[in-house]
Formats: C-alpha cells, sequence, structure tokens
DNA sequence: CCGATAAATCGAATGACGTTCGTTTAGTGG
DNA sequence: CCACTAAACGAACGTCATTCGATTTATCGG
C-alpha cells in the first residue's frame, strides 16, 4: 500500500488531515505514542511529506489545539446571567478537554494559540461579563482565573487514579489516608469519578465567590 | 576537568545532586535544554554514570519536583483559621513554582509524587480542613480544587506575555482587545504582572466561596 | 596485608526520533 | 507544449536517552 513519488493526483495531505490524524493517534496510543513517524503512518506516507504542510510537531500540537478547543460552546454568554453562562462554559470547557485525555498533558502546557476562533471565544466570554457589570479592567483576571482552575482540572482528569493511595507510609499520615478512604467512598457511592466532585466543588466555590465580589464592587 | 575512572574517594553523584543540579540546569537553560548530556556535563560525569544513581530523566524529574515542593509550606494550617491558612498555602505553593518558571511545564504534567515529605504536606492540610468543620468526604476535593486552581494559575504564569495579543485580527474582536488592554493598564498601574490579578481575584473568590460552602453545610 | 567484592565511572554502541534535502513525478498556467 | 509549482519519496544527519561491558578504585573480611 506504499504511495508512489510524485505529486498525487488527489491531495493525500492537509493542515487540517494532519491535525485530525494526530489526535486520533493520540488518543489511540497515548501522548508517547504521538510520533511523526506513527503518524505519517496513519496517514499512509512518509514521514519527511508531512512537512509540506506543517512546520513541525509543534505546529501539529498547535493544530490539534484548535480542533479541541473548537468544540466549546461560549454562547450561552448572549443570553444567560454570567454566573450560569460561567458554570455552562467551564463545563464544556472541561468535557472538551476530557474527550481527549491522552491529549491534555500534550497540550495544556502549549501557549493558547491565537486563532480567530479561540479569539472569537473570547470575545464571548467578554461581553457577557461585561453585561453583567464586571468593571473593564476586572474581566480578564476574571476569565482568566476560572481557565486557569478548568485548566488544572482537566491535569486532575488526568492524573493516576492511586495519585493519593500512600501505601506503606499510610501510618504516618493517617488523617489523610482516611479522609482520601472516605472521598473514594463518597464519589463511589455518586457514581462519578472523584476528580468530578473537585471539579464541581471548585467551580461551585469560584462563581459564587465572584458573585460576592461583583456585589462588593457595586456597593462601593 | 575530566574525571578519571574508578571508584571516587567521595562520592561525587547522589539522587539529590542529580536533581539539584538538575533544576539549576533547567532554570538556567530552559525546559529545552535540559538533556542527560548537558545535565551530565555540569556534574563534571559522563551522561552513564547518572544511570548509577537514578533510573532516568522521568526519575530526575520526579526528584526534582521533590525539591520544590518542599519548599511549600503548610505548618499555617495547625494555627490559624482554615480559610486564611488556605490562602497563605496557596501563595507560598505558587511562589515555590513561581521560583523556576522554565520547570513549570515540565513539572505540571508530572503525577504528583507520593513522596513522604509531600503526603506530611497533605496531612496538615487535611487536618487543618477537618478542625475548620469541613466534613470528611467534602476535605479532598476542597484541596485537590484549590490545588487545580493553584496549578493552572502556575501554568497561566509561564504563558507568553503577547499571548492575548490578537493583532491583525483584534477589529474582528473589538471587545475582547479593549478588554485586554484594560487589564494591561490596570496591572501596569499596579505594578504587578498581570498573572497575579488574576491569581488574586480567583484565590479571593475561591476561599470566600468555600466560606459560604461550609456556612450552607452547617445551616442543613 | 591480601584477596574478594562492591561501587562507580567510562566509552562504545544502539535505536528511536525530528528534521533537512535532493530527487522524482504529476498537475497547472501561460 | 513548456516552464513552474506542488507534493511525496528515500536517504541521510544530528540529537537524545538508554544499555552494557570493561576498567578502575575503595572497602571489608580474614
Amino acid at each position: 500500500m506504499r504511495r508512489r513519488v510524485g505529486r498525487p493526483v488527489k491531495p493525500v495531505l492537509s493542515r487540517e488531515a494532519i491535525a485530525r490524524a494526530a489526535l486520533a493517534l493520540i488518543d489511540d496510543a497515548g501522548a508517547e505514542g504521538f510520533s511523526m513517524a506513527a503518524l505519517a503512518g496513519r496517514l499512509g506516507v512518509r514521514p519527511s511529506s508531512l512537512y509540506n504542510h506543517v512546520s513541525g510537531k509543534d505546529d501539529i500540537l498547535a493544530a490539534v489545539r484548535e480542533i479541541v478547543s473548537d468544540a466549546i460552546d461560549a454562547s450561552m454568554f448572549a443570553e444567560r446571567p454570567w454566573d450560569e453562562a460561567l458554570v455552562s462554559w467551564a463545563h464544556g470547557y472541561r468535557d472538551a478537554f476530557a474527550a481527549h485525555p491522552p491529549a491534555i498533558s500534550l497540550l495544556a502546557t502549549l501557549p493558547i494559540t491565537g486563532a480567530l476562533r479561540t479569539l472569537r471565544m473570547y470575545e464571548e466570554v467578554v461581553a457577557g461579563l461585561r453585561r453583567g457589570g464586571w468593571p473593564e479592567a476586572t474581566v480578564i483576571p476574571v476569565m482568566v482565573a476560572v481557565e486557569s482552575f478548568i485548566l488544572g482540572s482537566a491535569l486532575d482528569l488526568v492524573a493516576p487514579p492511586d495519585m493519593f493511595d500512600a501505601g506503606p507510609l499510610a501510618a504516618q499520615v493517617p488523617v489523610f489516608a482516611a479522609t482520601v478512604r472516605a472521598r473514594d467512598d463518597a464519589a463511589a457511592a455518586s457514581g462519578r469519578p472523584p476528580a468530578d466532585l473537585s471539579f464541581e466543588v471548585g467551580l461551585a466555590a469560584i462563581v459564587e465567590g465572584l458573585r460576592r465580589t461583583l456585589d462588593a464592587i457595586g456597593d462601593e
């Protein structure tokens, strides 16, 4: 099934196609399985061919990030109160990453792309917060704070489940060990992964806290 | 200054020494400059010698993470109210990472080590929250939520400063562009980096929100 | 004091990986 | 019909992490 040399009749590759295949590869083979050779193999092409469409591995990851980010909806800011919209946006944002767990660690450290679609999402969020009464200079910090929480929570999502397993040292940290057990029981009882509990608790807290902050600003 | 073959009189290497040198190297040369060869060179040793003390690059990074984490103080939970302690702890946590910017992206995706000192820190935090009245099953989610925010904020710390620079597309996202400018002005006026504003806003909000959450639990 | 053992380094080799470059082929505009 | 460009290929390179055997030196038991 080897491709012959020379320009093909129909274009086989494109930046988009490469990025889609890269994301699929990462989902299948994990972050370590993502190599130019493996990606080329999946596309039925030699590694060097990729460089006719992308500038390198980093470029591919940037394109992957765009794909993942595109799944984030921010239209709720146009219709609903800023605090409700924030909660809904945060859920969608985290879900977009949760759909591709092995990609999270690869994308988290990547500088956010200045692609137009990403900017448009920010535009919607910012407009919604402004409409909600947030002073101009505070809007970006509020948005970035929530985004930081989301990103940190996404990383938590991919942490090994036994991360808090103290093992033989459990005796030296008894309160902690017992508390972890209580958390695991609560998660099991609610039928949701432990990471979801943290996300819900944190998101509810940060939005509630922001409401109070905005109230305090209004009272000045 | 080449080292001679054979067992040296005094041991030149050790897991600790390697980790310290690795952190210094990362600080000096950045995340991409961190290679086994460069690290060995800095220690006056051949790369293969390192493998007598560590199992590989990942192992070194885990040791580096221990060093960075060791700078985090959690003793405030023993004396002060849980909410004040949380704020103070979060600041110290973030500062520990902020002291080594190039290391952040390397360590952020690393599973947290189950080292004894790390566990002890968790023990202090958990005990403080319990003392503050948090129900057993909620303590870990609360702590993880705050930790996720801190980690996300640390990543924000290392993001390129022009990340929100829309460039030629600014005309298409006018509200956003203007709001970013307002944020930059506010940051400049306060004499602090923009990332600090987000962190302070988010931290205050999440802790205030947690206070309300705990109150609501008590009223049940 | 000596021989065995263990510790620790070195040098060479390996294999994977990202990337570059010259070659070859096929479509495209004039 | 011809020059040019797009696109893929194969080969080669440099870097990197890691493995392994050889070598040297300290330490320890007798």
